[in-house]
DNA sequence: TGGTTATGTTGCATAGTGCAACAATTTCTC
DNA sequence: GAGAAATTGTTGCACTATGCAACATAACCA
C-alpha cells in the first residue's frame, strides 16, 4: 500500500473515531449533567476552562447566538453557579467565573466523567497513556475554523 | 515522579483533551450542518454509521427520549433523507437507512468536517497518524456506561 | 471629544424536549 | 398456537432552547 493511501485511510480512521468520541461525550453529558441541561453544562465547562472569558467568547466558541448565551448566563447566575469577576452586573465585556457552588458542581461532574476515561485506560501502561495524552494535545493544538459570532 | 502520579496526571490530560475535542466537534457541527439542526445531523450520522439501527437504538445511544427520536425521524423521512428498509411505514423495530439524498448530504458533511482533521494532521508523519488512529480505536473500544432508554 | 464598533438584552416566533398515556407490534412462556 | 408480557413508536401537553432583529449603551479609537 502506498504511503498516501495509508495516510488517507488513517486520517479517515482518526475522523471516524473523533466522531465516536464526541457522540459519546454528548450522550454522556446528557445522561450525567442533570439537573443542568446539556448547554448549561457546556457553559460551566467553558467558563471553568477559560479564565477571564466573556459572553461573546462563549458564543463564538460554542457557536451559539449571543442571545442564547445571554439567557443561559442569566439562568446560571440566578442559580448561583456563575458570577462576574467585577462583582457587579453592569457594563460590557465582563469576565465570568464559577462561584464556589459552581466549582463544586463542576468538580463532581468532572469526577464522574473522568471515571469513564479512567476505566477506559485501565489496561494501558503509563507510557501508552502519556503518549496518547501527548498526541491528543498535539492534535488539539491545531487551529479550529474561523469563528462565527 | 511516581508512576501512579504520572498516570493520574496523564489520565487527567486525556480527559481534558477529550473535553476539547467534543466541544469543538459540537461547535463545528453547529456551524456546518445547516440547513440541518445539530440533532438532525446527529441522527444522520448514527444511522449512517450503525447499519440496521432502529429508533430505540438511536434514543439509547444519543440519550434522548424516544418521543424526540420519533419526531426527528418523521422530520428526516419527510425531508427524504431517511427511510425504513422494510419499505413501509408500519410495524415496530423497523431498521433505518439513509436515502440516496441522505447519503449525498452526509458525504458532503463528512468531507467538510474531515477537512478540518486533515489540515490538523498536516505536519504529522504517516506513522504518527497510524499510531494515533490505532490509539483512538483502542480507546473507543472500551465500554461506555449502561444505556438509558 | 465625538464617531464608530462591540456588546449584552429583550421581544418574537419557531424548534426541541421529556413525561405520560396509549395502541399495537413483537416476544416470550407454556 | 394462544395468551400474557414486554417492547416499541406515536401523540398530546407543557415547558425549555434557539436565532433573528432591534435596541441601548458601553467601550474603543482617532
Amino acid at each position: 500500500m502506498q504511503d498516501n493511501e495509508k495516510r488517507t485511510e488513517d486520517i479517515d480512521a482518526v475522523y471516524n473515531q473523533m466522531e465516536v468520541i464526541s457522540r459519546r461525550a454528548v450522550a454522556r453529558t446528557r445522561r450525567m449533567s442533570a439537573p443542568l441541561s446539556f448547554v448549561e453544562h457546556s457553559l460551566l465547562v467553558f467558563i471553568d476552562t477559560t479564565p477571564g472569558c466573556r459572553a461573546t467568547d462563549i458564543a463564538a466558541d460554542l457557536q451559539l447566538n449571543r442571545s442564547t448565551i445571554s439567557r443561559q448566563l442569566t439562568t446560571l447566575t440566578d442559580l448561583g453557579l456563575v458570577e462576574y469577576t467585577s462583582g457587579n452586573d453592569a457594563g460590557r465585556r465582563r469576565a465570568l467565573r464559577l462561584t464556589e457552588r459552581g466549582r463544586q458542581l463542576r468538580e463532581r461532574s468532572v469526577e464522574a466523567q473522568r471515571g469513564v476515561v479512567t476505566s477506559r485506560l485501565e489496561e494501558w501502561s503509563v507510557e501508552e497513556i502519556a503518549s496518547f495524552a501527548a498526541a491528543l494535545a498535539r492534535f488539539n493544538a491545531g487551529p479550529e475554523e474561523p469563528d462565527r459570532v
